[in-house]
DNA sequence: AACCGAATACGATACAATTCGTAATATAGT
DNA sequence: ACTATATTACGAATTGTATCGTATTCGGTT
């Protein structure tokens, strides 16, 4: 067995296509370029290449009765921002949430932003 | 020109040898082993060459004036886990920093990590 | 001065990511 | 039915990661 799947982290590029996938909901290989071409020089086959990768590792689901296949994000944004946000406090962050939510928050922030943040810790049981 | 510098992103073999000399502070090959070596498999040689690799990308600083040279994190901890949060929220946030938090803060989170947090936003300006 | 052991350097392999060119194919219009 | 065109499939080139074996080199010990 090779794939199947489980836990895959996307990679940079699969991202991309991902955040597109997220966006749109399903799309054909070429309605992702297009939305690709705009901001990045993608040749068309690339962007189909690593969506037939992506669905040999499951990380997107592919509907194929037409023409033109149909490709969805098979995890859902909520889902997989989870997981690289748990991946990367383990990896980077000696399994600290408080560090990461330190290093995160800087005078970038905006002060909505902030505001935000404290409404959700307002709004925990704990 | 090839490597010289700027903003490299450690993979993530780099990024467990990074942790390792964060915790000792500047080490020799064989320190950085024995301690991989704890809870890895990994050869001598494989560490070596991750170490030569990262200093081609300036990822650490290399001290040879002995026989064996030291080696030491070129970035701080701080820095690079700031980098780390910066380029995740921006490709998997869509720049949103609490959308971030909401989803580092989950059931496993402990109370304690979450008065920490509390403690941090108090101590804001914002 | 020669030797031994520890350390670095070098190079090779395997695998995955990224990119794209070309081939094959299927549908839609004539 | 045929052909043009859009689409997928295939596969090759390039680059980078991860891993290690072997060669080389340097220092200290005899």
């Amino acid at each position: 067995m090779t794939h199947e799947n489980s836990t895959v982290k996307p990679t940079e590029a699969e991202l991309t296509l991902l955040n597109i996938l997220w966006n749109m909901g399903p799309a054909t290989v070429r309605q992702v370029h297009d939305v690709v071409s705009v901001s990045q020089n993608t040749g068309y086959t690339t962007v189909l290449k690593i969506l037939q990768i992506m669905h040999e590792k499951s990380l997107v689901i592919r509907d194929e009765s037409n023409r033109a296949h149909v490709y969805s994000a098979a995890k859902s944004e909520t889902q997989t921002q989870t997981s690289l946000i748990k991946d990367l406090i383990s990896k980077a962050f000696g399994g600290s949430t408080s560090k990461l939510v330190m290093r995160a928050i800087d005078d970038s922030t905006s002060a909505q932003e902030i505001d935000d943040i404290r409404q959700l810790l307002n709004s925990l049981e704990k």
